[in-house]
DNA sequence: GACAACTTCAAACACGCGTTTAAAACTCTC
DNA sequence: GAGAGTTTTAAACGCGTGTTTGAAGTTGTC
């Protein structure tokens, strides 16, 4: 029976591009990962995608098996491609940590907003985070994990090792926070400021926006800011009439 | 002919509760938050939403006219509820504007993460904000927009008439960042951190350190954090070989 | 240039979706 | 309790989706 049905299982292994066949599949890579990012995993239709890359509806299944394995795929190339055009800063303890920390805050952005990239990482991670498909456990373990441990080390290297690791991950997380707002909020941003556009053009003031204000913030850490706590009892509801 | 068709216009300007018929229309909005908080406007389906509400298919187009507008009500409804169980702190000229800014983030994490909204508003929002529908346009303007602009009347307060507008915006998103992050990124933080939750049970903490971080940061604002700024000329390609 | 393997193609399938329909059921008023 | 107005109901419509099919086309090999 001469009905391939499922995609060629060899070709996942072999890292060696043959070359010749494989224009179709390079093609529907490339249209996915704009539809994808554009819609989407779940709103994104293999007819739209197929199109773009003149290719038959069938295309998909043959190339791929189906559109969740399509759409891991392109995950994943889109992870590395950004991760090789804008890594990481290396681990190199002659750089002082505040430069290292400036390097990882500019890559990150880079990485989520830069025009090179058409932005496709950046908006395919922020719906992966907010709508999870399958494909983010793996999202998680390739990329997000080792960023968020190198991210630990900078800080790590800033504080000292007086700072427990449980203040170090919220220091972290406020850090990451601020990127990702840019990359998460776009819409709203465009609609609350209309005509200050946060885009990749902005990406080197708001590198050093961000490095400052947390820099700022970690160098005055428990100096007494907040004079009287404030701790009512309850804070949750307040009293009626 | 007998047919309604479309949703009783009537009801929709005056805000009396005839109480009788509204009960399948109450169970159909309450039903519908959780479903669309749950997976989203376009994931969720009328047939699950009318399941959940114990009402026939045919309900939702009779009472509410179409998806797209019990969607609308859901959300403003939703928004409106989160905003009287954990308004703004009101602008007191007596309150330290320090202890306002506490106050502004921990409603705002409130609203985002607490347990006894099921932390519906804050997923809608989330998604909205990632993936908006039509809707986003009237929530900007309903609820975020006001909201922006009492954190930044707050900030206002706290560096003094010196700061210039743009630092100032920029200041207000590194801390919206910082709480919408812990809204945005629940499924990857479930992910990285399987042991410790980060939801409305951590929110006291959450409203501490993103408070005390951010003054923090405001409070050693342009004294020279960064020695050398290192300007490279491009630093978005770095050289090969 | 025949043959096999690979790739593309138009067409169709099965399913779930939002929405509509017209009749039935219900709820009041008089 | 008849009848008008309102609400609910089961069934269907039309459409778009991911996927499958079997034949046609293409490519490389001997």
């Amino acid at each position: 029976m001469p009905t391939p049905r499922q995609a060629n299982p060899s070709r996942v292994e072999t890292p060696i591009e043959t070359g010749s066949h494989d224009v179709t599949r390079r093609a529907l890579l490339d249209a996915a990962a704009d539809v994808f990012a554009e819609v989407g995993f779940r709103q994104a239709t293999i007819r739209d995608i197929c199109r773009r890359a003149r290719a038959n509806v069938a295309a998909v299944n043959y190339h791929f098996g189906d559109k969740e394995t399509l759409y891991g795929e392109v995950l994943s190339e889109q992870s590395r491609l950004a991760m090789a055009l804008h890594p990481s800063p290396p681990h190199d303890p002659k750089v002082p940590a505040e430069e290292r920390l400036e390097e990882f805050v500019r890559s990150f952005l880079q990485r989520v907003l830069s025009a090179e990239l058409s932005a496709r990482h950046g908006r395919m991670m922020a719906r992966e985070m907010v709508d999870p498909t399958r494909a983010l456990d793996r999202l998680v373990s390739e990329s997000i994990r080792p960023n968020s441990q190198q991210l630990a080390a900078i800080l790590r290297d800033l504080v000292g090792t007086g700072v427990p690791e449980a203040s170090l991950r919220l220091t972290a997380m406020s850090i990451v926070g601020q990127i990702l707002f840019y990359c998460h909020c776009q819409p709203v941003l465009k609609r609350l400021f209309p005509d200050t556009p946060f885009d990749s053009g902005q990406l080197e003031m708001l590198t050093q926006h961000i490095t400052r204000f947390s820099l700022a913030a970690l160098r005055g850490p428990q100096t007494a800011t907040t004079p009287s706590r404030r701790r009512q009892p309850s804070p949750r509801r307040r009293s009626r009439k």
